[in-house]
DNA sequence: TACCGTGAGTTCGGATTTCCTACTCACCGG
DNA sequence: CCGGTGAGTAGGAAATCCGAACTCACGGTA
């Protein structure tokens, strides 16, 4: 059997489609932190211009960042982020979070969030209806296309 | 000025390092939803064998997935997340929410995750000092190593 | 026994993407 | 006039990805 060709709809695969290319979602970190210039994205990320380029159209045509002149004449630009972007922060956050517990010794986290709390931040999900952390044995599955069923029982 | 050979350091890049290649997350979804063989991966995510075999590797390499025998004769394989596979859990969470919300059209959401409260799950990332939901202008970025600024005051 | 089907991959050549280096173009400051 | 900065584009090499076909071990059935 070959790859299919309807593979299970799904939000995550639809937004990684838009997100999920390389160094997109390190475009999102530097324009999160107020690093939105060309240049700076090219230092930080690592990322060959060009690609950079194409990446910056796509999440502005995508209405994730957009292009903002921050100097006319000579004409100068900066990408920000919508109110789209931000609303993944909470991926960048949770991707962080996971990578700074399991692939680092504990000492050495390359950057701290702190919240206004005073607390360096620890993001935790939970249930917008109870409050409650999210476990995954906590969750089922409920596929809403026909024929897209999930095994497990405790299945998340 | 080129792509710069040491971009930021940074814990989203080194996670996004191992689970951030084309297909990985989705591999990551269909296992946390108890389809762990070969065979439902390949149908579900519409990827070819070969890249799924490569992937798999590499989730089974970094800790993120087993690859346990489910009948012995004939040896027949389930991949199943490990710990460290479950808390990426929250990044899909968060992915597939912020899909549902920008993506689609209310009602044709391709699944819904129930929580154990009865109510369909929204995810929302809180601060597990404070426990308060976190949002973009709460946060404040602080590098731990020398050399890489925020510009951003109210950096994220 | 012969044959077909299934699960779990591997192999192959070709199509896409990515990467790297260099180049452009517009402007500014000295 | 000269060098530097910001924001890209151009071109070819290198790495990835894709689809289809192939393997191999087994199990069922006729």
């Amino acid at each position: 059997m070959a790859a299919s060709k309807d593979p299970r709809p799904c939000s995550i695969a639809d937004t990684l489609a838009l997100v999920g290319e390389k160094h997109s979602l390190l475009v999102l970190r530097e324009v999160c932190l107020g690093n939105g210039r060309f240049d700076q994205l090219v230092r930080n990320i690592g990322a060959p211009r060009d690609i950079l380029a194409t990446r910056l159209r796509r999440l502005v045509d995508a209405g994730i960042l957009v292009k903002q002149p921050y100097s006319e004449r000579p004409q100068r630009f900066e990408y920000r982020p919508t109110q789209a972007g931000l609303e993944l922060e909470p991926v960048l956050m949770t991707l962080m979070a996971w990578g700074d517990r399991h692939l680092r010794g504990d000492g050495d986290r390359p950057m701290v969030l702190e919240h206004s709390c005073g607390q360096a931040l620890a993001p935790v999900v939970t249930c917008r209806a109870c409050g409650d952390e999210v476990r995954h044995e906590d969750l089922t599955a409920r596929p809403q296309a026909p024929g897209w069923t999930v095994t497990g029982p405790t299945a998340a």
